[in-house]
DNA sequence: ATATCAATAT
DNA sequence: AATATTGATA
């Protein structure tokens, strides 16, 4: 009985490895005796030197996306009473538990859906801009963004989405002439309709994207191969001030995103950022956690969904 | 054996 | 609707 909302899709292990895991710890703020109950539970399901080995943070702490997610229920324990309303991830198992006798919390376990975010959306932009339509494949697109978490499949996905975006906003544009990207200069207001696509207005497509037959496909940037940046953010990029225009519906709790630039060029190339981490089988203590500024956003269209929840993911990439 | 793509599923 | 997963194919 595990045909629940996604929680029983077939299992092919002969896929790639899905190996994911993460706990629910979702329902906590209905029963939860109290987290020192939670506690010696969490322990017994995951042995104490494995989550430690794991480098277990508050969910208030979840930045990046955790690559072999680490919130366990441990971290359920120490969560403090607030955030109750959290979306920053969450897992749905359903039922951890009743599905099998011998229930290996450990892997076997999915991901919960990446959220793209606009500055998630951003970074996919930016990454695919200077790789050049041609050369924007998934896994490259996947590198540059350098994003700890992000798989080829959440990028090949929302590729493909992009894509059909894009080739709508050509026919849109009226093939020819004129023009000039719709979608570049502040957009929303040309873009077809509000609803055609939310999260793709939020970041301005390059001029070239448009018209793939002329202009200079891509270009070459000495673009680093995202040099273990730790600290030091880039912020500070253009001034192009002139960004705000109008939020997107339902986004406006992000955070204050500028637009790159409004004259719908690029001028920022940059990227790096965390070191894609080989995510291994567990087994060793790999983990570190990069931390560095990042945005906390959420999102509640997850919640529409009915019931599954969402990991929102986001670089850390500031704009 | 991998990666991409288009189609399809949730 | 937004992502994920799959199947065919390069």
């Amino acid at each position: 009985m595990f045909l629940g909302e996604e929680g029983g899709r077939k299992q092919d292990p002969a896929r790639t490895t899905r190996f994911c895991f993460w706990a629910n710890l979702e329902l906590w703020e209905e029963e939860l005796p109290s987290p020192e109950e939670l506690m010696p539970l969490s322990q017994t399901l995951i042995t104490p030197d494995l989550a430690l080995a794991f480098d277990i943070r508050n969910p208030n702490h979840h930045h990046q996306l955790p690559p072999p997610p680490p919130p366990l229920p441990s971290s359920a324990a120490v969560l403090p009473p607030s955030m109750p309303t959290s979306s920053e991830f969450a897992a749905d198992s359903g039922d951890l538990g009743s599905g099998g006798a011998g229930d290996e919390p450990a892997r076997t376990l999915k991901r919960p859906r990446l959220v793209w975010t606009p500055q998630l959306h951003k970074r996919f932009v930016d990454a695919v801009a200077h790789l050049g339509i041609k050369n924007a494949v998934p896994k490259t697109i996947m590198q540059l963004m350098s994003v700890d978490g992000l798989t080829r499949e959440n990028v090949a996905s929302h590729l493909q989405k992009y894509r059909l975006y894009l080739k709508r906003m050509q026919g849109l544009s009226g093939g020819g002439g004129g023009a000039n990207g719709g979608a570049g200069s502040a957009g929303l207001s040309a873009t077809a309709d509000p609803a055609t696509d939310h999260l793709f207005a939020s970041s301005p497509v390059p001029p070239h994207f448009l018209h793939p037959g002329r202009g200079n496909s891509e270009h070459f940037l000495p673009f680093v191969p995202v040099p273990a940046l730790q600290h030091h953010q880039q912020q500070q990029m253009v001034a192009a001030a002139v960004a705000h225009p109008h939020l997107q519906t339902q986004y406006h709790r992000q955070l204050g995103h500028f637009g790159s630039s409004a004259n719908g060029q690029f001028e920022h190339p940059f990227l790096g950022r965390q070191t894609q981490q080989p995510l291994h089988r567990m087994g060793g203590a790999p983990l570190h956690n990069q931390v560095a500024n990042s945005h906390v956003e959420d999102l509640e269209s997850a919640n529409a969904n009915g019931g599954r929840k969402v990991l929102t993911l986001f670089p850390s990439g500031d704009d």
